[in-house]
DNA sequence: CAGTATCCGTTGAGATACTG
DNA sequence: CAGTATCTCAACGGATACTG
């Protein structure tokens, strides 16, 4: 995308208020320490398990790797799928909402390979 | 880009080990509720003066706008030009390392205007 | 296994008042 | 105009104990 594009683009949604901006809501919906990185590690795999997860992540604690899964699953980014069964099971993987963030992960990435 | 073009690309990057991957230390800088939204704020025209940049993020306070500021111009996203007249005169502007957070807001635009 | 509950300490953020 | 200083409150972190 050249600077010209983003010009064009920036001047549309500047037009909208700015708390009706999608980038603006966008950023405060995904607002929180661990929403993004959490979404990213579950991009890698079509499904975790709560236990797979604290490994992939290990900085983040039991408390927060559950509040910010619910927060995830209220919010239609991830499902949670619970097997029944002893010991039990439960597999968190993207809904489709969440798969919607791939693109911009890439970006970031392009942009962390650079400046990084 | 497509799915299978994402896989391509998280495996690659999932090749080193956590702590190293560029998206992962790329989130971890852009950590905290007011950086992104001002990065974002300023990409919208040449350069800002502070008080402007108050109007325009209404719900930041004081304290957290000149904060962010400061460490946006630590790691070298933003610059800041002062002008000593009186009244004093600041003006607040994105660095090319800045400037590259372009494609991915626009990406999250995308986002945001698909999901919200 | 996949959590919840509790407590407590630390850090990030908000509110208000004030200044070179 | 462009900030600081100070205080308070909310978010997050870390440990330990416990459960369907």
């Amino acid at each position: 995308m050249t600077y010209q594009q983003y010009m064009e683009f920036i001047q549309h949604t500047s037009e909208s208020i700015f708390s009706e901006c999608p980038v603006r809501k966008t950023l405060e919906l995904l607002n929180g320490k661990w929403k993004l990185i959490l979404i990213y590690e579950l991009s890698k795999k079509n499904s975790y398990r709560f236990g797979e997860l604290r490994k992939a992540i290990p900085t983040i604690t039991n408390t927060m790797l559950t509040s910010t899964l619910r927060e995830l699953e209220e919010i239609d980014i991830v499902h949670r799928e619970q097997y029944n069964e002893i010991p039990p099971h439960v597999e968190y993987s993207l809904t489709e909402k969440g798969k919607s963030f791939f693109p911009m992960f890439f970006e970031i990435a392009k942009w962390g390979e650079k400046y990084l």
